[in-house]
DNA sequence: AATGAATGAGATTTCATTCAT
DNA sequence: AATGAATGAAATCTCATTCAT
């Protein structure tokens, strides 16, 4: 069986190997403005060769975005499900949840930071966007669960649960995407510190004086 | 010359018409995706009239972002000069302005809002992109010295006037983000209500108790 | 209008040009190994210039052979419908008719007597490969509608209709398949000859006695 | 020895195995349909293991027509060579043996049946084609000898031999064409009813009177 | 000023064939 | 003997751009 095994491990490792490649040249070009010749090139294996692991160029982008997505998303869910803990931890622990797919998954992590539905609508198959879109609300359904039980626990002031959490899951991918795009290359990378800081801003908004 | 300056008002009309109509397709599909017949289609011109008053597809591209965020520039830096102004008044009226050219220039706007230096980099030429880039700098500035000026003033906590602008535009365009892109088609429009809260809870979490 | 009119006929004549080349192709090499490299050459036009009048490779392929196969299926049911004229003269004239399409619609014809349902069915969507069975189906119909008419008339001994009706067509498609393919080039078509005795043989075979 | 000949037969074994399950194929979509993967696959083995036994996709499809074809020439040629037996007899013997191949040789004689010079010419090298269309001058040219046989007997009315000869191989390979691909699939075959039927027709139509 | 027609360059995808194991 | 992996070459198709009218 060793055989067996290692082959599959060997191609676990090609896929993910190409995977991360392409997710590095969608992240930095676009979807549209990438080439399969440059991701091919990035893995250093023939155009050919991607086609073996992935069936369209479309087919490699949903298999890097969704995985991670989804395991995001599971993850968010699970934290939120705490009825008891105070709702500044569990509005930090998904923070922190959706930051550390950063360090984990990094390339996913970079795509998702620009997730972009209009684009995607001609992109992805119905079902397929249906899906992406559907994890993304679950995230902002927990974000949402999280401030109203904050409200319920008497911590935070009576605001409108929905709005927060879209301006928190906003703030968020705000930081991401500024750090990421509109920083010049080089500059230390203060997301962690600026992500960190926002949150406790607006926790500091939220708190009843 | 009542007839050259009608001509010339025509053009200008033609010119604005196509640009307009490019930003919306421009937006809907990301600039990679948007081809030249689309715009052409929803101007209801040939691709080649549009050739007529555009060099190039980059060139249309870049003659609605630039002018957009160069006006936007010029009128921050006025709002920012203000030393005597309160500066929870200044961030209020910097979100404003930037908000306001929603209404007068959606398309360009919304381009704004998805901008993404990396994805410019293969786009423009370098002296373009250095142009923008450095617009958007000067933006943040403007924040940054309002942000300054609330510490000065004694209003604001002593916090890291930097980091501070940086989140308070990130939010900003976090939200129009979400707004535009993540939320399903048909409801309405939260962004105008959700900025005001945004940056109510941000600067009541920056107020000195 | 004159103008739009000759706009008109010039891009017709293109669209019938590109036909025909590409019908010339499509005989000579069977449809897989036809490229559209081929036929721009062969039509003396740049690839692309071929996608303007047609969507696809099997859009242009279907665009030859429906509209000659459709125009025949017509012509046979008119000629099938006369209840009085004597069954061999309708025999010989829809075999006559059939022949006919060589000289107004070479190419077309070319293909049409290459017809083989089983290639097409991974080449054609379900609807238009229907389509084209039925149109040969009928065809068919109306053969066998002429046979039993002779029975009728007392002309034809009491045959198998339907078992006549395939193999008059089958020694029609079978000559032309023949003539086309398996003769030396340059030798003098035998076609018409051929067909008209093998028409002359079997109606000779069926008549009573 | 023994073992050597086993080796021998199971190698011989596996190539006939490949043989048929190309041949399968290839008569399904057309040899440039078909590709290799689809072979290997119906065959349950790797392509590369395709290559072990055949040189190329070419030598594989030649090496299913070739003794086939051959076979069959020489046997034409055996029947046809008796001068003594009444044409008629011969000409059936002609017709039956081709047929037999069918349940003998099924997949080759569906290619066969599919011959077409012109696709081939592309295809396969020069000698290759000029061998392949000679094997088929040979079996017209054993029909011709038994129409001309027929008339110098007094059997046959005096028609022109050849022409005689190509609309009876015509039929008959129009019957099997017609049979194989117009008709419905599920339907009962009446492929071996049909030929007879064809064969009495015509000789029918050939008899004095 | 405007357009229909055309195209070169390049994109995605396919496939016969080879090679290391 | 057999195979999984890989690839070069070529196929279909797209698109920004130009040109003749």
């Amino acid at each position: 069986m060793g055989i067996a095994e290692r082959r599959q491990r060997e191609k676990d490792a090609r896929i993910k190997h190409i995977q991360n490649c392409a997710a590095a040249v969608f992240y930095k070009k676009g979807y549209g403005e990438t080439t399969m010749d440059e991701i091919a090139k990035t893995a250093e294996l023939s155009k050919a060769a991607i086609y073996l692991y992935f069936k369209s160029k479309e087919d490699l982008y949903y298999s890097i975005i969704e995985p991670a997505l989804s395991r995001l998303a599971r993850r968010l869910i699970r934290i939120a499900s705490d009825r008891r803990e105070p709702a500044e931890a569990t509005v930090r622990k998904i923070i922190s949840a959706t930051n550390e797919l950063y360090e984990k998954d990094y390339d996913a992590y970079h795509l998702l930071s620009r997730y972009s539905a209009a684009e995607y609508v001609k992109l992805l198959p119905k079902a397929k966007l249906e899906h992406l879109k559907e994890l993304m609300r679950s995230n902002l359904r927990q974000m949402e669960a999280a401030v109203r039980k904050g409200i319920a626990q008497g911590i935070f002031e009576a605001v409108d649960a929905r709005l927060i959490s879209v301006i928190l899951w906003n703030c968020f991918m705000g930081v991401i995407q500024y750090q990421e795009n509109r920083m010049e290359p080089g500059k230390t990378d203060y997301r962690k510190k600026t992500i960190d800081a926002t949150v406790e801003l607006i926790l500091k908004g939220l708190r009843k004086l």
